[in-house]
DNA sequence: CACGATTATATGTCTAGACATATAAGTCAA
DNA sequence: TTGACTTATATGTCTAGACATATAATCGTG
């Protein structure tokens, strides 16, 4: 989560390789609408034909269409542009400790609550496992200049992560920790706005009934739950900026 | 935006062809912080004998990390492991009418208000512009199966799309409409929560007070702005989903 | 020492091939 | 008609080169 900027215009259009051309033009043409959803793309060796040049040059332009989800490659039956017309954007959620560091203000950290546990069922639901192991239940509060940032309430797998049953969360958050020890393969975000009760907005020194940001996040390593994470920003203050750069 | 999904675990990992494997010790190494932020990565040839292969083939690699700003890379110089080592998701914001007909319910659209103007100061700030040239500003509902879903509220650059003037928002959405019409280039989202007013409870057929998700979206097409748009989603009900897969 | 010109080098893009592989489509038998 | 087998084909990945280009580092000069 980044901070609000001030919006900046785009720089003005480089000239650009072919590549970029033919990305640009194939573009262009499925968020105009000229190729609708469905509508099959021309196949590698005709756009080749078409721009003059290798199928790797074709291929590169393809392939990162494909990767923005624009359209569908399917061997054999060609690539295709995908479903609903929507715009991706690039959502950067940082660690919260990085980003106030980023931010130049001085970050603080308080631990309101740590136990280890065997996985409730409220617990398993959450993490979106079957089996009952151990996991660890953290509440804590990250503070930027000394004023209540964003309250975290954090489960940790314990059958995934053994190694955070030794860490000490009381000096280092916990996502700061998982960052630095567990490589993550996958991981959601749902976004959602709540009206603060009256825990949340004692913790963040808000009024009861104040608009808050909730970002929960579930963190996956090779198909196994790492950890799953709630987070509570007050709404007012704090915004997710997200940019997509289309060119 | 889409639906809160019912989250599901990711597949298995599968066999790697050798440049995901390239990328994936690489990403790897970034996201466990063996290679913290300013790290140098070794260079392409350092890799290609690394790893017995093509120079493309690490390049490859090496591309896609970079688009998905996990690297830096600068010519001469070599590639470096970005600065604040946060999560990029991809987050899909779909054009309203799609998102709701997807979801197999129907669609419905009230306009509130249309007019054209020349630009007001505050219209100038909203859009990003210094030149006092025509907009087009809107208010309209969107509903789904006859509930209020989204209360959006737009202005729109007639110097940048002066065939906007002759669309007829009162029949489509013009979001849809824009979407169908004008190539976008760029794009900023900024999320944030705030509590209903009288007039957004009223038009949303809630509580004032609830809580509602904001999004703010700008738009550019090569450096022009196209439209800004603000739009309130009943808090509780809605949210925005953000997925990103690593492997 | 400061500053401009030169050079070395890592990345950016591209080519003209190659083989692998998934799969749509066609073929044939039960 | 249906299922199993075969085949054609578009994409997926890779190679061993090439030239272009931005720029860090070096060298020279005032």
């Amino acid at each position: 989560m980044s901070l609000a900027s001030d919006r900046a215009k785009p720089r003005a259009a480089e000239k650009p390789t072919l590549y970029k051309r033919i990305r640009l033009d194939i573009e262009t043409r499925i968020l105009t609408g000229e190729w609708p959803p469905g509508h099959r793309i021309p196949f590698e060796h005709q756009l080749m034909a078409r721009y003059r040049c290798s199928r790797m040059t074709v291929n590169k332009a393809l392939s990162e269409l494909a990767q923005a989800d624009l359209i569908e490659r399917r061997r054999r039956a060609g690539s295709f542009v995908r479903r609903p017309q929507h715009m991706s954007a690039v959502l950067k959620i940082a660690d919260i400790r990085a980003e106030i560091t980023a931010l130049g203000r001085s970050y603080g950290y308080q631990l309101i609550d740590c136990r280890r546990r065997t996985a409730t069922s409220a617990d398993r639901a959450r993490l979106g496992v079957s089996t009952a192991g151990k996991v660890i239940a953290i509440a804590c509060r990250h503070s930027a200049d000394d004023v209540p940032f964003a309250v975290e309430d954090r489960l940790i797998d314990l059958s995934t992560v053994p190694e955070a049953a030794t860490a000490d969360f009381s000096r280092e958050p916990p996502g700061s920790w998982l960052l630095h020890h567990v490589p993550w393969t996958e991981a959601e975000h749902t976004i959602s706005a709540v009206v603060a009760d009256d825990r949340t907005a004692k913790a963040l020194d808000i009024a009861i009934g104040a608009p808050c940001l909730v970002i929960d996040r579930y963190t996956w390593r090779s198909a196994r739950t790492v950890t799953a994470v709630r987070l509570h920003y007050p709404g007012e203050t704090h915004r997710l900026v997200a940019r997509f750069k289309g060119g």
